[in-house]
DNA sequence: ATTAGCACTATTCATTAATGAGTGCTAATA
DNA sequence: TATTAGCACTCATTAATGAATAGTGCTAAT
């Protein structure tokens, strides 16, 4: 034993930092430790994992140190340690190579991909729940922002004396329907016309601009009113006005309970919260949006409250022009990181993939 | 204390049936006690709730022979006694005058109709998220059957070279879209045409029906048999061909686990299944629009063995032509059956009576 | 037919003691 | 000087014990 010991120290002899540089490797095995057994780790087990190179007297030593910079704590005296959030945030930091996909988790969420087809809504459904089945936490997916993505095309049908059927395209081939309530009993052949115009005014623009758009409208072009005209502007005013707030399909809910990690009834209640106020989850959707990549959230880095204990693994998906919408993972805080992250930015991949084939542009 | 036993005695006197009848009422306050407190219910506390009609003796009597029949069980010598499903089962069945919905539940649900041009998906989201929260169950309804509603509208929208749009508007309400794929590029024109076709050919039928309806077509058509009848009828049949296979929409599952009888492990993993493997409830909501009223499966009555610890309620909803779909409420076998019967009951109402008002008959 | 009384049973709760995992400190070691 | 062995100490977990309790079943009295 002696002489192994030997050998680190001159392998340590090459720099100064290499003090620290053990806190560290000491620090990822203890969460991987935790993240793996789900109980506090000791000198004791942690000297036998990392192989003996260091006796559990020098671990303790470099688990004091830890804990009293706020990596570790102890959760009474004589039980060994748990990683803080913060101690996660590092171990995440640190992973350099993300593992590859094992073959397993591709075919699993090979159905992905197999939607010729099918509504965005579907193909979204079908991604959280393979994903939810993968990683048996609960999942979620927000649908496209209606706002960013761009007309492919609009329709007005008459389906009765005073409503009218308003269906969107978008370019992502989302299919939007709405009904609108009117006073006056339209022709259909006048709805035609009102489609026309709407969709040469309007097609390759973003929601978002159509709803200024049509603002303009009515300011702007006063000198080439008629009566077309000015129906066709009331009518897509209200046809576009459909600002639908953005829904977020969740899965695998249940899952989470089954976990160690929230058993007590306090943990159950808030994670119940949580999902029930999906407001939170879908702002930090919303926020992956923005840039690209995986976005992680652990612990104490989420806002609400209640999402305390747990972390979010976050991805978004695209077609070829725009940023649609996120994918995510809520797990606890101790969740195998390697696995989520590169299983999250696997689907997100998939899902990519898929909408963009069947996206107009 | 004797002279109130003769009281009894004497309006006993009356009948022969009195000792099946006074069976019978112990074992109502039995399950009532139950529901209330969720624990076994012994002898003594049962002759106070009656109010010492009967000794804490003769109760146990009738207890034993109750547990005899098959009404109650014992978790242990020395504990109370706890209702199976039988003593449910008789129970229900024995609630002669519904309970008057309180105003608070009314207050509750009356978001349910003020929903002017909203789909009816959302309708039924709206719905069953309130019943959710109102009962603290988990709450099912499974969106409209496609095959018995009607058709109002059918539309052909060309988006792009070698997809269709489809677009179907049924009576009730329902808008259903879904994109096919062609090899021809037909125009809009032509799409135009087929539309017309399809609308007077099949306007008022049920899906099932046009979808037997086009297969005929071919075959009798045969005489004026031309170009735009065989696009017709080609496109028409992949049209319509879309048999979404019925969804479910699900809330409140988290709730389930907040009851303290399904604390244990097992019910948990149970109720995973039960709720992943959408089919069993999805099987239990389609019976239920067989008939009319309110449906009850207690426990061991239910099929699915994952289910055999919960109770459904189910009632179906339906516009003024048909049943549509039904809405329903999963918890334990011990829930208070006549808050949640009616306030199943109601909520249903108040969907048929929202959706009737949005349809087209 | 009902009920009081009593013996009996099984759970629950608190107490106690034994076990064991783990730390922190100190002194020895390389 | 950094590492480690050794030892005292702490605290959770577990099992065993016994008292208290809630409840039944049976029998005899009313």
């Amino acid at each position: 034993m002696k002489i192994r010991v030997k050998g680190i120290e001159n392998q340590g002899a090459n720099g100064k930092t290499n003090s620290n540089e053990r806190s560290m490797e000491v620090l990822q095995s203890i969460v991987e430790n935790y993240i793996k057994n789900s109980e506090p780790v000791g000198s004791r087990t942690l000297s036998k994992t990392i192989g003996f190179k260091l006796s559990p007297a020098t671990i303790r030593n470099i688990m004091s140190d830890l804990a009293e910079s706020g990596y570790l704590i102890q959760t009474h005296t004589s039980a060994g340690r748990v990683p803080t959030d913060k101690a996660y945030r590092f171990y995440v930091d640190s992973i350099s190579k993300k593992p590859a996909i094992p073959e397993q988790i591709k075919q699993k969420l090979s159905p992905v991909s197999n939607v010729q087809g099918t509504p965005v809504e579907d193909i979204l459904s079908k991604a959280v729940h393979l994903l939810a089945e993968l990683t048996k936490f609960a999942c979620v997916v927000s649908t496209p922002k209606q706002s960013v993505s761009r007309l492919q095309r609009i329709e007005l049908i008459k389906i009765s004396e005073d409503r009218i059927l308003v269906i969107l395209v978008t370019k992502a081939g989302v299919v939007r329907d709405k009904i609108i309530f009117v006073k006056e009993n339209h022709s259909q052949e006048f709805l035609s016309s009102v489609t026309s115009f709407l969709n040469e005014e309007f097609k390759n623009h973003s929601m978002q601009e159509i709803r200024e758009g049509i603002h303009q409208s009515i300011v702007s072009d006063r000198h080439r009113y008629h009566d077309l005209l000015a129906h066709a502007v009331r009518l897509g005013k209200k046809a576009f006005e459909l600002n639908q707030p953005g829904e977020m399909f969740i899965e695998g809910q249940m899952n989470l309970l089954l976990d160690s990690h929230f058993h007590e009834q306090s943990s159950v209640k808030s994670l119940i919260d949580a999902f029930e106020q999906k407001t939170a989850i879908m702002k930090i959707l919303d926020d992956s949006m923005k840039n690209k990549g995986v976005h992680i959230h652990i612990g104490i880095e989420n806002d609400y409250e209640h999402l305390h204990k747990c972390s979010l693994i976050t991805a978004s998906y695209r077609n070829k022009q725009n940023v649609l919408g996120s994918i995510g993972v809520v797990g606890p805080t101790s969740m195998d990181y390697k696995r989520i992250i590169s299983t999250v930015e696997y689907t997100a991949k998939m899902l990519s993939k898929t909408i963009s084939e069947q996206s107009y542009d």
